[in-house]
DNA sequence: TGCCGGGATGGAAGCGCTTACATGAATCTG
DNA sequence: CAGATTCATGTAAGCGCTTCCATCCCGGCA
């Protein structure tokens, strides 16, 4: 690896101009030392230590994703990359801080204090955090005083201070069990694994739907996928015998949805003549499940740039207009939903 | 951010000192001193900056995962971490090198060249390649010389010189084609959205089983999903018709195998019972899709961590035993093939 | 007593880069 | 034409850390 002062050395100048021509600045250098030094660079293919240029610039140009697994303890699997929607986000947020120049650490672990310290190390610009756990927001905020988003990050505590892009999980989930209601459902469940985050709005928007309708919820509705893998086959099993009182179910997510769809199929019930089912995130399980499922469409990818985009304002000194960013969702509508007459 | 001169200024000590009980060096510092060094390092919650360490040792800690995006265009999205397989080796990665002390850096793109770049500027200290296509495993061991372990990378030339961890997929699909042979089919398509790497590796294991029962290969048996977006609908039209001449499909991937699966039953065909249909990598998909799916079942997550377990063996001097480095699978049957009498 | 060895500590160079500032030449201004 | 200004380039300090080497002290040994 040939250095700055190599090739100084070698062109018979100062490093500070070869520096000059490398950072652009074109009124402090000659156009023919410019094109004299570029030429070079080429030849030799020059390429920085980023380790000494951060070092003197006290930079990193880093942006730290954080994903924080232990909230995902998915009942699928322990790898949180395996749901389709993370993993679209991330390759959103990888796009997004390529091609502004910037370069992604990925830390994924169920421990925020660890978390901070391999963050910290690196003294990344910037950081996306995308955990649903209530306040880690907060608490990560507090103690780390960098640019940080939030993406779908929830917060209990009254002064949540972070920019957080996410969806109105409330109004979304309403709209989408309106759907069912107009369509004829009044025994509608509720799945999810975890009571917490995102799905805990979803859950209040299911709730509202439901007093609009003037149905009545009860803890019957609420059907829980327990992530211990031991249990997986009980579980589904009594969720699915459950199941039997209820014209249609709303999933947190596509994936519970194939779950569930394919586990009441295995026990015989049909969908949707039977059942009704409507996903959540319209990833690719929406389109190869069968039917192709009903479901709240949003864009994963975009929520991963939107983030990316705002952290990198912030970075460079603009605040974002608001702290919560709210983007689009809208029910697509394929064919897991019958009406009821 | 305290730096180590001001701890040893405020220890009265010199930075050798502090670095030393830093870096466990017992034997050159009393154990009072340790003690009390240890101490204030707490206390004040002491973080290395490891652009600085980085830069005196000349090392960087990081280890950079290049997924070659262009060969992964996938027929399904643009994004190849919304293959469900991509993501739980991605997954296993990142535990390995958390695990291993070390930093993942992520870098997706389609030109090899730019990955070379960015990687070059962090000087990672080893390098984990995932690329399908022919001989980029060769270009970038040939332009980059840091110890490197491909993944699924195969090689047209003769002297292919990296370290790769992959599977026997010409055997993985001789077997699974010859379950299909030992039910009674004749009439097997080959399903895939490439023809280079690993889908032709496990082509060539099709044509194996196909030659050794004595069936004929046409080129009509070959199915290929095209990439380009536009031509999906009539695409995914044309293969179904053609699909209705066989008995079986086997399919590259249980993506595939879903995608086909769901357009085939569209259709009004009956999975398994007039066509069979087999997978590869028993992901997810597999197991929520109806019927099950019986594909070959590949260790993601392990293909991962052995990468970088082999990786980190070769950083620290450790050559490893063998280049080519076989992981086993085994045949899943669920139920998505029939036997025929 | 004088010398040696080893344990504990410190001094200082250097990793490759950026950047504030100095220098000197050329150009401009009234 | 003196002084001010601009342009082009160089000097050197410093970013925070590691590490080679020097120094000093003390006990052991002949």
């Amino acid at each position: 690896m040939i250095t700055i002062k190599e090739i100084a050395a070698r062109l018979g100048m100062s490093t500070t101009t070869v520096s000059n021509v490398i950072h652009g600045k074109t009124r402090e250098v000659s156009a023919e030392t410019i094109e004299r030094v570029q030429k070079f660079l080429e030849e030799v293919e020059y390429v920085p230590n980023i380790n000494a240029r951060n070092l003197a610039q006290g930079q990193s140009k880093i942006i730290g994703v954080v994903l924080k697994s232990l909230d995902f303890r998915l009942w699928h699997s322990s790898n949180i990359l395996n749901d389709p929607f993370v993993s679209e986000m991330i390759g959103g947020i990888e796009s997004a801080v390529r091609e502004a120049g910037y370069y992604m650490m990925l830390y994924i672990s169920d421990d925020i204090a660890e978390i901070i310290q391999r963050i910290s190390i690196w003294n990344v610009d910037g950081l996306i955090l995308f955990c649903m756990m209530d306040d880690d927001g907060n608490r990560v905020a507090a103690k780390y005083h960098k640019p940080m988003v939030c993406i779908d990050t929830y917060s209990s505590e009254k002064k949540d201070d972070f920019v957080n892009v996410g969806l109105d999980d409330e109004k979304s989930t309403c709209e989408a069990v309106n759907y069912l209601i107009d369509n004829g459902h009044r025994k509608i469940g509720f799945v999810t694994d975890n009571r917490v985050g995102v799905d805990r709005a979803r859950f209040w928007g299911y709730r509202k739907a439901l007093a609009e309708a003037g149905i009545e919820y009860s803890d019957r509705d609420f059907f829980l996928l327990e992530p211990a893998e031991e249990a997986h086959g009980r579980n589904i099993e009594k969720l699915c015998r459950r199941a039997r009182d209820y014209t249609a179910l709303f999933c947190c997510s596509d994936i519970y949805a194939a779950i569930m769809m394919s586990a009441l199929k295995e026990r015989g019930l049909r969908v949707p003549e039977d059942i009704s089912i409507i996903g959540f995130d319209d990833n690719l399980f929406s389109r190869v499940c069968t039917p192709r499922l009903t479901t709240v469409h949003q864009d994963a990818d975009r929520k991963g740039r939107v983030a990316v985009q705002t952290l990198i304002g912030m970075i460079t000194g603009k605040a974002p207009a608001t702290k919560k960013i709210r983007l689009e969702t809208r029910l697509v509508i394929r064919d897991s939903v019958r009406k009821i007459e």
